[in-house]
RNA sequence: GGGCCCGUGGCGCAGCUGGUUAGCGCGCUCGCCUGAUAAGCGAGAGGUCGGGGGUUCGAACCCCCCCGGGCCCA
């Protein structure tokens, strides 16, 4: 039997005992094993980072995943869900660093050790998905979470150690001497991936540099970046470009023609232009390098010190003339390549400069640019000193800022897979469309070699041997080879006990394992195999892959779908996924960025305190659309939590009657299968709540199905809200109030209880809290089952859907609309009926709307008798004095007068078109107005299908109804201050004047049904029990009344 | 500088493939209701749909240019 609900809800301790319910009773378990034989959907997730507690970004993340795999679950898909974990790397590296209280790479080396370092950095990322893991299950996300792939085990590390080497084989790995991005405190490599951009002030300088075999001639360049100065090897310029030699007092200097100006502005020199001439005319021309007396470089190659010509040069900063270091730019580094200048660079790992420097060796690169300009100003180089603020690239862990460097690096040679990889996200499905065909196309086509190593610690290490001796490679792909083919057992796949291991070459010498680790972003770029322990595994890869969907924030454009792609191409030939749903960012109330710095992050864990997982679920997927940024709103939150309120005030009203009247759906059909009865004489709002739900089911199912998860929450709060709350529940009331079993009940109580089981199972994905809370009390006494996750997905029952019925439904509330507004012009309560209501249309879709619903509208607008009509009040003509007065000038006025005069046919004739003569004048309808003239006692509003005409005049019959409801209200509002209960029988007595005792007097019988008084005694009484004194009106009430105990 | 996205009443957002007087919520003003009630409902005020061109019988929606914001890249 159904029991009813507490009356007022909770919804953060309803969540804790579901979750305490489905963990005892192991419901997850249970749903799975129940899709084992469904049809495969491998799900991926996008392995957070674990190194710190989630936030309300990756709370989104996982309410997204998980309302779409319980969707999918409840459709039958056997949904494959493992969490997964990503564990190594930089950042993890760093925060260890923070906690052993370190600093740099030579300390983790000599102070900690590695072994040591690397167990602090496991220890590290266990603990953390630990406690992810805790805030992730309070969320209701079901995942495995007992059994997650993670980064660092040696399986998943075999699975990426394979495809390190199936690129090996199609020769896409490549050793090379290249400039990368280095961070410099971090002492690695660093990928396009890691580097954030961030506005800062720089030097900006501009330098003289003297032609060797010229007299006084210098070009000059201009630089950010003094420290690069020192490996200065060629000056680019654009050989199609003008160049200007002018003359100044600090010599003849030469600079693109188009930025002479800075001579005057910069450098503050007063300059003749000599000589203009094409860039492509200074190549080859020999220049000192200005510090030549303090560095100790030593270029191999006679192009060396020379002008070279470069299509990258631009007139947009600078001089034109480009200062170019080979090894400490990648442009420059090309150009050079060209010219066979070789990169040198005197800059080490850690940014200090080295011996090749000279007298620099040992100052630390940006640091110490003074030392450099300082000495620049010294030998008369320095045209300008100032400074310039612009984007530089920083570590995005460590925000230090990046040098480049020219260093030896593993790649894997994207740029040979670039046009398959273009090919292969054809075959993605993207939501939006334009992640993939716009957003993901644009960043491939821009995408270069992946550097893939990085000379730290705490990652996969690299499976490359190199012969000490002859230089031959070698790359293995699993632990049990490695143990083979060194005779070494080897504890983990990690720094340092995978360096144990030597191999054999068969040159006879030593392989020794390169240093370096894998870039993380490899990591989980392999999961869609390595999460299946692919290749030394394959039965679950048989089984599951392709991945079917994955879904991730835009950031991961160029992260994980990148990498997955990139590692796919090489491991598979392929693209591992199917379909991607790319979401947005989250957003302070400004739209800005949450940080901690800003001081505006809102963690999860701070709105389930507040509101509860359910709430903060419904809001992240109700408040936008999910591919746009979120900007997170408390009070749209409490928007949200009212929904729920209301809803719990449906199931309070609901349960409480049904419990009264010992409903018990199933005597009356009930089929726990579909959700549905069959068929049946319903009343008409009956049948229009069911066509409301089963319409609702098939429109929440697609949008479910195509993830636009906006439209399925809005869609459910407007339901409701607007049909079942506000609509519906008012509606059947009066019906749920009678005593005795009535067929008008029945049929309530049945399609009320059909549109909430349906309702708890569509939105069960969604809020799978409250929805099982409910279900428990609601609908598993009849359907048997355990929880209402472990039901199946509901089909619209097409037979109770009815389009027209909703149609005039949406005609007849606008009516009722209007019907208020008018009310309310009349200041008539909606308590009090009217004598008779109009509506004027001539609209046949509304009169039969309102012909098919008639009895409800009368019962909604409170009025004894509704009627249709075509025409309305009298027409009247009023004149137009504008159109008048412009025609006819003088005789204006007399006109007007006449037309004010001037009887309804006119008005008919002028409406319709027709011209009419008066006075000689040739009257058309632009020259009046017509209006309608309605009685003193009728009031009009009209609304998008007529006009409504309400009859205001109180007869006797308006007032004896009218005073009823009054007293009735005000008895009920007694009852329910003395706390009685719902059938509990009162005596009850009203004093009043004569007058309104006479009209009161008529209605005894309603208000004694109304107020359940077995006893009502009106006029002239003697007061018992609970007294209390009213206005009605003007009018003065005195009620007493008292409970009559059985 | 390039790519993508966004720009609708004070605030937060709908508006599906272009179709009659552009909707909703919050807030504000004024009312109402009360056997779901420490809730709820209605009405009102409030909008050059970022700006300017164009296509079309018709544009918030399509095209072009510009402005502002965000993300990514250079």
């Amino acid at each position: 039997m159904i029991e009813p609900i507490e009356r007022s809800i909770d919804l953060r301790k309803i969540e804790e005992d579901v979750q305490k319910f489905w963990e005892d009773k192991k419901i997850y378990e249970k749903q799975k094993e129940k899709i084992k034989n469904g049809k495969k959907y491998y799900f991926l997730d996008g392995p957070p980072y674990a190194s710190g507690s989630i936030h309300l970004g990756t709370a989104w993340n996982k309410i997204i995943k998980d309302t779409i795999l319980r969707f999918l679950a409840l459709n039958g898909y056997n949904v494959r869900r493992q969490a997964g974990w990503d564990t190594h790397g930089l950042p993890i590296e760093v925060k260890v660093e923070k906690e052993l209280g370190i600093t740099n790479k030579r300390e983790i080396e000599e102070k900690i050790g590695v072994e040591n370092f690397v167990k602090a950095c496991k220890d590290f990322a266990m603990r953390h998905v630990e406690i992810m893991t805790r805030q992730f299950k309070r969320l209701g996300a079901w995942f495995d979470w007992d059994n997650p792939y993670m980064t660092l085990t040696d399986e998943y590390i075999e699975s990426a150690w394979w495809t390190i080497k199936r690129a090996y084989e199609k020769g896409l790995l490549v050793k090379d001497f290249r400039v990368i991005t280095t961070c410099p405190r971090c002492e690695t490599a660093l990928a396009d991936a890691e580097i954030e951009y961030k506005n800062v002030v720089d030097p900006s300088i501009y330098v003289k540099f003297k032609l060797a075999d010229r007299e006084n001639e210098y070009i000059v360049i201009w630089t950010t970046t003094p420290w690069t100065l020192i490996a200065n090897l060629a000056i680019s310029v654009h050989p199609e470009i003008e160049y200007a030699k002018v003359e100044t007092k600090e010599g003849k200097l030469i600079l693109a023609k188009d930025l002479v100006n800075i001579v005057k502005e910069k450098f503050g020199l007063d300059y003749k232009i000599v000589e203009v001439f094409k860039g492509r005319e200074l190549e080859g021309l020999r220049y000192e390098h200005p510090l030549k007396d303090f560095i100790n470089i030593k270029p191999k190659s006679k192009k060396a010190y020379t002008v070279i010509l470069a299509d990258f040069v631009t007139l947009g900063e600078g001089t034109g003339c480009v200062h170019t270091a080979p090894g400490h730019g990648p442009e420059d580094f090309e150009v050079c390549r060209k010219y066979g200048i070789e990169a040198i660079c005197p800059v080490d790992e850690r940014g200090v400069f080295t011996e090749e420097a000279g007298k620099y060796a040992g100052l630390r690169v940006k640091h110490d640019d003074d030392v450099i300009i300082e000495d620049l100003k010294k030998v008369g180089a320095l045209l300008h000193r100032g400074t310039i603020e612009h984007r530089y690239g920083h570590c995005w862990r460590c925000k230090t800022p990046i040098i480049y460097r020219a260093t030896e690096q593993w790649f894997i040679k994207i740029t040979e897979l670039k046009d398959k990889m273009l090919k292969e996200i054809e075959r993605v499905e993207w939501i939006p469309e334009w992640a993939g065909s716009a957003r993901f196309r644009d960043w491939i086509k821009n995408a270069k070699d992946w550097t893939i190593s990085r000379q730290r610690f705490w990652g996969i290490p690299l499976p490359i041997w190199i012969c000490e001796s002859c230089g031959a490679i070698e790359v293995l792909s699993s632990k049990k080879e490695l143990e083979e083919k060194s005779g070494t057992k080897i504890e983990e796949l990690h720094r340092p006990y995978v360096d144990k291991a030597l191999l054999k070459c068969k040159c006879g010498g030593v392989m020794r394992r390169v240093k370096d680790v894998l870039d993380v972003w490899f990591d989980s770029g392999v999961a869609a195999w390595a999460s299946l322990n692919y290749p030394s595994k394959s039965e679950e890869f048989e089984r599951w892959y392709p991945v079917d969907f994955i879904t991730e924030g835009h950031d991961q454009t160029r992260g994980w779908f990148y990498s997955q792609l990139g590692c796919g191409l090489i491991a598979l030939d392929e693209v591992p996924y199917r379909r991607v749903l790319m979401h947005g960012f989250t957003l302070d109330e400004k739209g800005e960025k949450m940080s901690k710095s800003l001081g505006n992050v809102i963690a999860p864990e701070e709105v389930i305190e507040r509101y509860g997982a359910d709430v903060l679920r419904f809001y992240v997927l109700w408040a936008n659309k999910p591919w746009e940024d979120l900007k997170f709103n408390w009070k749209e939150v409490d928007v949200v939590n009212k929904m729920f309120t209301v809803l719990w005030n449906v199931f309070v009203f609901a349960t409480t009657y049904m419990s009264l009247d010992k409903f018990d759906p199933l005597k009356h059909g009930f089929d726990i299968k579909s959700y549905s009865f069959p068929s049946d004489d319903y009343l008409i709002e009956d049948r229009w709540i069911l066509s409301r739900i089963n319409s609702i089911i098939k429109e929440v199912t697609k949008d479910l199905n195509s993830l636009q998860l906006q439209r399925a929450t809005r869609k459910l709060y407007d339901f409701i809200l607007e049909d079942l709350s506000r609509w519906y529940i008012t509606l059947i009331r009066p019906r749920t109030w009678i005593e005795h079993e009535a067929k008008e009940k029945t049929s309530a109580y049945k399609a009320l209880y059909e549109t909430l089981s349906k309702l708890l199972v569509l939105l069960s994905p969604i809020v799978p809290h409250i929805t099982e809370y409910l279900y428990q009390k609601f609908l598993k006494p009849f359907t048997g089952k355990e929880s209402i996750h472990l039901e199946n997905w509901i089909k619209e029952d097409r037979s109770k859907i009815n389009k027209e019925l909703e149609e005039d439904m949406v005609i007849v509330r606008e009516l009722i609309e209007a019907v208020s507004s008018a009310r309310e012009k009349a200041r008539i309560k909606r308590r009090w009926p009217v004598r008779k209501i109009v509506l004027k249309t001539k609209d046949e879709r509304v009169k039969k709307a309102v012909e098919n619903l008639k009895e409800l509208i009368k019962r909604q607008a409170n009025t004894l008798s509704f009627e249709v009509v075509e025409e309305f009040g009298k027409k009247k003509l009023l004149p137009n004095m504008s159109a008048l007065g412009r025609e006819f000038r003088a005789k204006a006025k007399e006109l007007a007068k006449m037309i004010e005069n001037l009887g309804e046919e006119y008005a008919k004739r002028l409406e319709e078109g027709y011209e009419v003569e008066i006075a000689g004048e040739r009257i058309r309808k632009e020259h009046v107005k017509i209006v309608e003239e309605l009685p003193e006692n009728i009031v009009s509003e009209s609304f998008s299908y007529g006009t409504v005409y309400i009859d205001t005049e109180k007869d006797e019959e308006i007032l004896s109804l009218g005073y009823a409801r009054e007293i009735v209200r005000r008895i009920q509002e007694m009852r329910k201050e003395l706390d009685l209960n719902i059938e509990a029988y009162i005596e009850a007595r009203i004093e009043v004047d004569r007058e309104i005792a006479k009209y009161i007097m008529s209605q005894k019988e309603y208000i004694s049904r109304e107020t359940r008084a077995k006893v009502l005694e009106i006029g002239e009484v003697e007061h018992k029990g609970y007294k209390k004194e009213w206005k009605i009106g003007n009018v003065k009430a005195i009620i007493s009344i008292e409970e009559i105990k059985p």
